[in-house]
DNA sequence: TCAAAAGTGTTTGGTTTACACCCATGA
DNA sequence: TCATGGGTGTAAACCAAACACTTTTGA
């Protein structure tokens, strides 16, 4: 990361990474090392990548994963947006005065949301961070540049495919239970959702198999544990499906 | 157009310009000058400017017009794309060798899509076209490089957003008919609704206006004019909806 | 006067919503 | 034994799909 000779100039991409656990949305978020302001783990293109490319190797670099979900989902072009820039701040504090040029250029950033399943998750910091961690989305706050805006836009971005498209396959684990499933809707969607329906709905879509295990271990009655039907929820996930919620 | 200097490297534009005519949807292309390959209307994005901006730039050279309506779609950022750019072929017939070296670099795009009224185009043909027409979707073909690949992407896009959206006013002239407005729907979404459903369900979002005059001049019974409400149709829009069609 | 397009209304079936009862579990 | 969460069912309200009849117009 210090030859950036090798990618383009000008051009970033920020990765929203989405994880779910105890009941909470969370997104993975890194701590910048001076400014102390968190950001959105972030990179460039090196000359010969597409953005994909580009944006699987920041995942894998951050996570530790590999065939990530990942969508992109829009443009962030205002030319002010890089005027704030902490890397810079960062670089002239640190003494270390490489880089500086390079971060003290318009960037223009190509946000992504990945989802994925938050125990497999095994969180790295990058050069510019020391801390590598998930937050919930009530805890986030004072990222830099416009990093709550792409965050914003993202979450708005998750919504929309979440009425015409079954997410859940990659942020939860294998074997799930049905209020684990509807507790990850209703955080994405920012509002309660009646149990039983709820099941009804999603199980006339075909795309889960009902296990004969339970969840054991935790308290009360204990819940059957689901999984996705891989060929059906693939099927769903091609021909969308106009549900609402 | 000459001082490539003011723009950024490796940064386009390609705009799918919607209009609705004669009951199909069209869309504004250019024919290169050499090669005569059809392409979208695109551009640059000067230093200081952002991405929406040099989109409301080009709109304005290549239609006339101002306050189009206008959305970010997707960016394509193959690194092959660039491989068959044909104002590379162009400015070497030409013998002007000025340009190549800016053309011969790897263009990373970003996808607009813009909503018109057909009648207030007035198109234009850029420095490397000789042509503007608007073109019905089943006529196009042989698109320049990734083109086809956009202008599908694009489709894609306002297909989704219709089902969320009240698209139409900025397609339609301030006064249009019930059945002109279902023609619209129907050719977005690539497939026949019954006419009386569609009236009811649209008439339900109380977004038009039933003005008192009939459309003249037409064969047949004359059918009545409506008008957007535009109160109710910016709330619409703001507030989505979960209409399916 | 008739074919084609447009205005309007009804029936039917499915989906969504709201709500109630019983079961299992650990404290 | 009881509070809490989980499994399952049903009636009512609503919405969407399918379909028919009448009116207007130019040829």
């Amino acid at each position: 990361m210090t030859n950036f000779k090798a990618y383009l100039n000008h051009i970033s991409l920020d990765c929203v990474i989405f994880g779910f656990h105890e009941n909470q949305l969370k997104v993975l978020l890194l701590q910048m090392k001076y400014t102390k302001k968190w950001a959105l783990p972030g990179g460039f293109v090196k000359k010969e990548e597409s953005f994909e490319e580009a944006a699987e190797r920041v995942l894998k670099e951050r996570t530790g994963m590999d065939n990530i979900f990942l969508q992109q989902f829009h443009v962030f072009s205002d030319p002010k947006r890089s005027e704030m820039n902490p890397a810079v701040k960062d670089l002239e504090k640190s003494g270390s005065g490489e880089g500086l040029d390079w971060f003290s250029q318009r960037f223009i950033s190509t946000g992504f949301y990945a989802l994925v399943d938050f125990h497999k998750v095994d969180p790295a910091p990058d050069f510019f961070s020391d801390k590598c961690e998930w937050k919930a989305l009530e805890e986030i706050d004072n990222l830099m540049m416009d990093h709550r805006q792409i965050l914003d836009k993202a979450l708005e971005t998750l919504r929309l495919h979440l009425t015409y498209q079954p997410i859940g396959y990659n942020l939860l684990p294998k074997k799930f239970t049905m209020p684990e499933l509807q507790k990850l809707y209703e955080t994405i969607l920012g509002k309660s959702l009646d149990r039983r329906n709820f099941q009804r709905k999603i199980l006339s879509y075909k795309i889960l198999n009902k296990l004969d295990e339970r969840k054991k271990g935790g308290a009360y009655k204990a819940p059957y544990l689901y999984e996705f039907n891989l060929e059906n929820y693939n099927k769903a996930l091609k021909e969308g499906f106009s549900g609402s919620w």
